[in-house]
DNA sequence: CATAGCTTTCAGTAAAGACTGAAAGTAGGG
DNA sequence: CCCTACTTTCAGTCTTTACTGAAAGCTATG
């Protein structure tokens, strides 16, 4: 396979696997676009080598740098605003952990919190306290865990983590 | 808070949470409310609780069968079918974790493993299938994480995972 | 301190995704 | 083997979400 048709192959997949990781599809092709070039890009060549107006490449732009994926890099000389991807894959891993815990699991913990003051001694009340109470119970772990990922250098995670369970 | 409330807040909550997982919140809220319910439910029962069409709840229920959060019960003398969730806890988030592995994490290595054949002996293509490869390894890891994790007793596994990694 | 060059915002529009409901399909009971 | 009670399907519609583009907002420079 060639060069180019591999990077458009891989824009366009990660692209569509972005919608199935809750993240939209033009935020996935950008970051695509930004992890196979070998350059900084500004606005201006993103929006025209992906087709997407000014507007949603801002947008767009802005959550990448929120979910700390891409930065900003200032080019001495150009007035423009230049972009790079983070490429070093165990810092991507944990951008990507972060962020989806922020969003998935963060809600669900306060959810949680709130439900176990239901009153009621009836059985009925009793299995709704039960079934929040186990919910719970494994958010927090997945919150521990999770966090204990985080924290921790990637690589010797995952390695430790595989010997040990293997 | 009265448990009346406390099942509805739940549920409409457990659906709109449910959209930051990637799936509907009518999914979730059919989910939600059979979690809460101490009988089986027909899908009458859900289309009057929840006030949506049959063909909704259908779809809908399927899916949730489909990821064994939810099972069929026959209730001898009844023609209907009805619906109970798993409440033990261990299982739900091993469904979870299977169903979402399999949305999010499987595409993906199929995606890498295609692009690895990227030609090309210029720094340009080599960068290329660094981050391809790089990419290969961290989502084989994962996979290869979640495997174990989907394999042994889940509460085994978060209390030692938990410890060793304290 | 005015202007050019760029970035951000956001109301309106387009695209994607979910839901409805009626019609077709299926199976137990008589 | 037909009727009735249910389940499934899917074309059309509605809702939600993402995108556009023009206008407003910045900020370096002369």
């Amino acid at each position: 396979m060639q060069l180019k048709e591999g990077k458009e192959r891989f824009i366009e997949a990660w692209g569509a696997l972005g919608s199935s990781w809750g993240i939209t599809r033009t935020m996935a092709q950008i970051h695509a676009l930004l992890l196979v070039s070998t350059v900084p890009l500004s606005s201006d060549d993103v929006m025209k080598q992906l087709q997407i107006s000014r507007g949603n490449v801002n947008t767009n732009m802005r959550m990448l740098v929120e979910w700390t994926l891409v930065h900003k890099k200032l080019i001495p000389g150009e007035r423009k605003e230049f972009f790079v991807a983070e490429k070093e894959m165990s810092k991507v891993v944990k951008s990507i952990i972060i962020a989806r815990r922020k969003r998935e699991l963060e809600p669900m913990l306060r959810l949680l919190d709130e439900l176990t003051e239901v009153g009621g001694d009836n059985d009925e009340a009793e299995g709704f306290r039960s079934v929040i109470s186990d919910l719970k119970l494994y958010s927090n772990k997945a919150d521990k865990a999770l966090d204990a990922l985080i924290k921790v250098d990637s690589n010797w995670f995952f390695s430790t983590f595989l010997s040990f369970i293997k």
